[in-house]
DNA sequence: ACCTACCGGGG
DNA sequence: GTGTACGGTAGGT
């Protein structure tokens, strides 16, 4: 019998020692289903090599021999070249590893460092999300889930599943002034949000009014209940923020105290951790989408926010905000059982609900780039921008016959490291304020020059084409005869992404705008690949030539626009801006149509826009190449601000608030006057010492032992005082510092708050190390010079002094 | 100039 | 699990 299913998760496991894949998924009426196929064999390349060079090769791995079980000859490509190559087949995909070191010394063996289960998808052309047909008998085995043993599974159709997505959110308690550590703090509640569902539970009882609070007597409770109530709403996805670092980690920490197993995968086995910085959470047969995981990755370079906390990043993508609750207070709310704990269940609340909406709101963006890469949406919602092209490289490979290149060695990749090349061309402006200016700029630059030119490391300096046109600037050359791999597939991605921009102009379709958005984020990321470190497919001489490629059209449209008798105000890689002067706009456009003529292939102008006023910054910083400053107001008021970025935690809080205060001002009542006249008055207060102690405090975390420490920052000394009086200073200690004056280090001048007196603070360094670095970039791109005006204003005193 | 430690997100 | 990976900044040396 046939089984149709939408494909979400895959995995396999070993059945009588030989390997089961198993694709977890939905059938069309949205029962959860386990598909698992046989036959799937393991295997790897050897490359320039025959079938009896290897077959008889053996590896031993704990008292077992592992060997090639059957090898097969074939013709592949690599780099282009034609090769003999012998494909080796193994019994254990574990195998594949061991036979690897075995080899690589004698052999080039390829293709033998890729998952199993991502094999399978890239060989069997299923792509995870689509809707797929397995062909075979359903098993029986007892629990929710259908098992089917397929003989045969395939896809059957692009169209994508709609996954049941249920968000949720943990509160802990913690100890007065720090954050909580799962050694010590429970976990106090855990808010829900799906679609139709919404539920807070907790464990310590209080008066309520509110319908979706429900009340379990103990932390270990709490944890069973979060697991019946998964089990009971069956999603599909798991949404969390930022729950890969934070969310799963603590549960699983305060679970083990209880020895409780959160065993909420499908097939009944516990959440898999991953470690370090890059640590995920992966539930067997549902997929975890950390929120926050994806949105830092992915779409933070489109937001303007340059913080991802929930917050700043549901005010700009949903236009809502957290509820606001008082953390301080919570240790002696929870400890006293108060009914103010009300408040921070609808905050538990409402963080599940923003995590809910906003994991919608990425759907259709992570599901195309599913379909694009063709990899699970655990994994894929998790890759970088390399490790996205990547896996669509290594998924296209196959049509060319080409061999997936091995990853660089550590030699190799730090080599790499040091080579650098000359990227895009900067046109500096004249600073100062701008009337009338019209942008005009390359559409997909990097990506339309790669395809024009056929750049694509099988296709440089071919042996077919000694007489080509070479590079601008470069000594290589590209084939003119046979298109390059990685040029046809980036001329696929952006043909398609055409296609649909065109179908956009007729419907306005979610799906489709998420389609073009995720083409053009691999079609963008392929140059930048091309010239990454660890890349299998890098290709120096190829990202040198397509940024001399960029450098030579953005001057040809420089140049042109000169003779024409625009005044060019700015230039940067692939955008030119135009002052108008005398010209209007229309010949703005025509002088665009003109250069689009004379383009060859791909290459297109195009029209970005007109702005009324624009102030532009030059910063050349110790030699370095001018940096993008410039702010820019378009005809409905909007302003586009490009360049600084905002002050971190370890920061103290008057330069917080002064930084956001003067943004404020300049960005909502456009009054840079207003802007440098506070921050004045700021730094006479500063000067006068009359801002409070506690906004001097800066405070940062000690991360790891006292006498592991080599050299000696200020917050590592005052923890070593501490420590002499007698407080203890573990690791995760948030160290709490004031500057007071003098002429030593910093951390000689560093006290403890409780030394200090009010105002006993060094004016010098918060006005030059905190407060002014946090400003002074905002005010270059409203054209303020602010330590030159301080100096000024120092120089006005000192002259005033002098002559009385 | 180079090296080392820290932050980010989370309560 | 046929593994797998940050990137930028401040302060010290």
């Amino acid at each position: 019998m046939k089984l149709r299913f939408y494909l979400l998760e895959g995995n396999y496991r070993i059945i009588n020692d030989s390997p089961v894949i198993q694709l977890y998924g939905l059938t069309e009426d949205g029962k959860r289903v386990c598909v698992e196929e046989e036959g799937f064999e393991p295997y790897f390349w050897v490359l320039d090599a025959e079938p009896k060079d290897v077959e008889g090769i053996t590896a031993s791995q704990t008292g077992r021999e592992i060997r090639i079980v059957r090898t097969e000859k074939h013709r592949k490509m690599h780099f282009g070249k034609e090769h003999s190559a012998v494909k080796a087949f193994t019994r254990l995909p574990g195998d594949v590893a061991v036979l690897r070191e075995e080899m690589k010394k004698m052999f080039n063996v390829l293709e033998a460092d890729i998952l199993f289960i991502r094999r399978y998808f890239i060989d069997k052309k299923i792509t995870p999300l689509t809707l797929c047909e397995a062909d075979g008998e359903p098993t029986a085995k007892a629990g929710k889930t259908l098992y089917f043993k397929s003989k045969k599974t395939w896809q059957v159709s692009d169209d994508a599943a709609k996954p049941k997505i249920l968000a949720f959110d943990i509160e802990t308690n913690h100890q007065e002034g720090r954050m909580p550590v799962p050694e010590e703090d429970p976990v106090i509640m855990i808010g829900f949000a799906g679609e139709n569902f919404r539920k807070v539970i907790t464990w310590k009882r209080f008066r309520t009014s509110l319908d979706y609070v429900e009340f379990v007597d103990s932390e270990a409770a709490l944890i069973n209940r979060f697991k019946k109530v998964i089990e009971e709403q069956k999603p599909d996805i798991i949404s969390g923020y930022y729950s890969d670092g934070f969310d799963f980690p603590y549960l699983k920490a305060r679970a083990d105290k209880y020895k409780i197993s959160l065993d909420i995968g499908i097939d009944g086995s516990a959440i898999k951790y991953g470690k370090g910085r890059t640590a995920s959470a992966q539930i067997t047969g549902i997929t975890h989408l950390d929120v926050f995981r994806f949105i830092t990755r992915v779409i933070s370079r489109s937001l303007s926010t340059s913080s991802y906390d929930l917050n700043s990043i549901a005010s700009e993508m949903l236009g809502e905000t957290k509820k606001s609750v008082d953390f301080e207070k919570l240790p002696g709310i929870w400890e006293s059982r108060s009914d103010e704990l009300e408040a921070f269940c609808e905050y538990n609340l409402k963080d599940a609900e923003l995590t809910l909406k906003l994991a919608q709101k990425i759907l259709p963006g992570v599901t195309e780039l599913v379909k694009i890469v063709g990899q699970p949406m655990f994994d894929v919602s998790r890759m970088s921008f390399s490790q996205l092209v990547e896996w669509y490289l290594m998924k296209r490979a196959q049509e060319f016959n080409e061999l997936i290149p091995n990853k660089p060695g550590h030699g190799e990749t730090s080599e790499r490291q040091t080579r650098t090349y000359m990227g895009g061309f900067v046109y500096e402006p004249s600073p100062g304020l701008y009337k009338d200016i019209t942008v005009l700029d390359f559409r997909s630059l990097y990506p339309s020059i790669i395809s024009t030119h056929n750049i694509s490391p099988d296709t440089i300096n071919c042996d077919c084409c000694p007489e080509a046109r070479k590079a601008p600037s470069e000594q290589c050359w590209f084939c003119q005869k046979k298109k390059g791999f990685i040029a046809t597939v980036i001329e696929d991605l952006v043909k398609r992404r055409r296609r649909i921009k065109d179908m956009m102009a007729k419907s306005e379709d979610k799906m489709l705008k998420a389609r073009q958005e995720a083409l053009k984020t691999v079609a963008n990321a392929m140059y930048g690949y091309m010239g990454f470190f660890a890349a299998r497919w890098y290709c120096l001489p190829c990202v040198k030539s397509i940024t001399s490629y960029g450098r030579h059209y953005i001057q040809t449209v420089i140049n042109e626009a000169k003779q024409q008798g625009f005044s060019v105000l700015y230039a940067d890689t692939d955008s030119v801006f135009l002052v108008l002067d005398k010209k209007t706009r229309e010949q703005a456009r025509e002088f665009m149509e003109k250069i689009n003529m004379s383009l060859p292939g791909m290459m297109e102008l195009e029209y970005e826009g007109f702005y009324p006023t624009g102030i532009f910054v030059s910063l050349k910083e110790k030699g370095q190449g001018a940096k993008k400053r410039y702010a820019l107001i378009n005809e409905e008021g909007t302003i586009k601000i490009r360049g600084f970025e905002t002050v971190r935690r370890n920061t103290a809080p008057i330069a917080k608030e002064t930084q956001e205060k003067i943004l404020n001002i300049i960005l909502k009542e456009r009054n840079k006057e207003k802007a440098l006249e506070y921050l004045m008055q700021t730094l006479e207060k500063l000067r006068k010492k009359k801002i409070p102690k506690d906004k001097v405090v800066i405070q940062t975390q000690l991360q790891k032992e006292i006498s592991s420490y080599d050299a000696i920052a200020p917050h590592v000394a005052i923890a070593k005082k501490m420590r002499e009086m007698g407080k203890p200073v573990p690791p995760g200690t948030a160290i709490r510092f004031v500057v007071v004056q003098g002429k030593d280090r910093v951390r000689d001048r560093a006290r403890l708050p409780e030394e200090v007196k009010e105002g006993e603070y060094d004016t010098d360094y918060y006005t030059n190390n905190q407060v002014i670095p946090s400003v002074e970039k905002i005010f270059e791109v409203v054209g303020y010079n602010i330590k030159e005006i301080i100096r000024g204003k120092y120089q006005s005193r000192l002259d005033g002094f002098l002559k009385k």
